[in-house]
DNA sequence: GGGCTCTTACTCGGATACCGTGTGTCCGAGTAAGTTAGG
DNA sequence: CCTAACTTACTCGGACACACGGTATCCGAGTAAGAGCCC
């Protein structure tokens, strides 16, 4: 899986917590984890064609949420990163075997198929089940500094 | 996700239905579906070395199942040819972020990372319940033919 | 006929190329803020 | 002073290289079967 679904749900909990009415610059949300400004902003620009984030251009831009946390799921931004392909491919082997293959879609036939869909589907669903909002909340009881130092730090890098 | 691993599951099944005591080769089991020999005897080492298969050289030799259909379950497989990583890997990024990381495992106490954890236990239970015992009695209830026509197909390869 | 030896062909196993996708970087189009000049 | 146009610097966005892992192939080490020969 691509390291950018970490980068990518970190900097969204990291918006929720600068939420302020202004955007934040792919520039320094990459700043805060000393990442590459350039690749994140890809990864940013993914998370903007699925709908989860709006960018706007020109001074004072930047990228902010497009919908409150409560409403964007872990899922969503996986998706949005990986994209929305099953990890598990099926290339329909059974039809290069012997038998009638007539008008048959082993997609839906095949156990083998079947099998890895079923656990496909528990592991969307576990993600499924967490949004953004959730993280916040965990973080911040668990660790009710962080909010804070974590706009403190942006802050410095305003300068 | 590798295409090695629909291949395995295949070949896998196969197995059980040519179980008579003698083994089979890599060139058979590839024939069957198409596939190119070589590679697949490259995927099938694989199971060779997470003991699901044993393999055995010279002239009758090939492959056989290690041991009993039911003590394969369909994740041993899939960790046999995808290796035994999380599709996620927490590069700790929080490292990088602001804050006292001393002595602190970010694998563990980062929510993220929990999160994606999760996801992959539920992913990985599901295929841990899955034999390979279960998928050919589903095969054989719901596609009784099967198990025969396979049978009947290798051993026309024979010649 | 039985047993030993040698040949032989066959199998896996790892070492070797090839290619596509993720990783990383760069520069240009567009925009909004700030400035300046005019009314 | 207010307004409007211009300049300017800043941001995203997509186009361009690089690297690594999955894909595919080939040839060699080892082995067991089978033939042949001797007893």
């Amino acid at each position: 899986m691509s390291e950018g679904v970490e980068w990518a749900l970190h900097s969204c909990v990291n918006l929720t917590w600068l939420e302020t009415g202004e955007a934040v610059t792919a520039a320094r949300l990459a700043e805060y984890y000393r990442l590459p400004a350039a690749y994140l902003n890809k990864q940013l620009q993914a998370l903007a064609r699925a709908g989860i984030l709006t960018s706007t251009p020109g001074p004072r831009g930047g990228f902010r949420l497009a919908r409150a946390p409560e409403d964007i799921t872990v899922l969503d931004v996986v998706t949005a990163i990986e994209g929305a392909d099953d990890a598990f491919q099926c290339r329909e082997l059974l039809r290069s075997g012997p038998g009638d293959h007539e008008g048959v879609d082993y997609r839906k036939t095949c156990v083998v198929s079947q099998t890895m869909r079923r656990a496909e589907l528990a592991y969307r669903r576990e993600l499924a089940g967490s949004t953004i909002a959730d993280l916040k909340a965990t973080v911040e009881k668990r660790y009710a500094w962080v909010p804070g130092m974590t706009r403190t730090t942006f802050e410095n890098l305003r300068t």
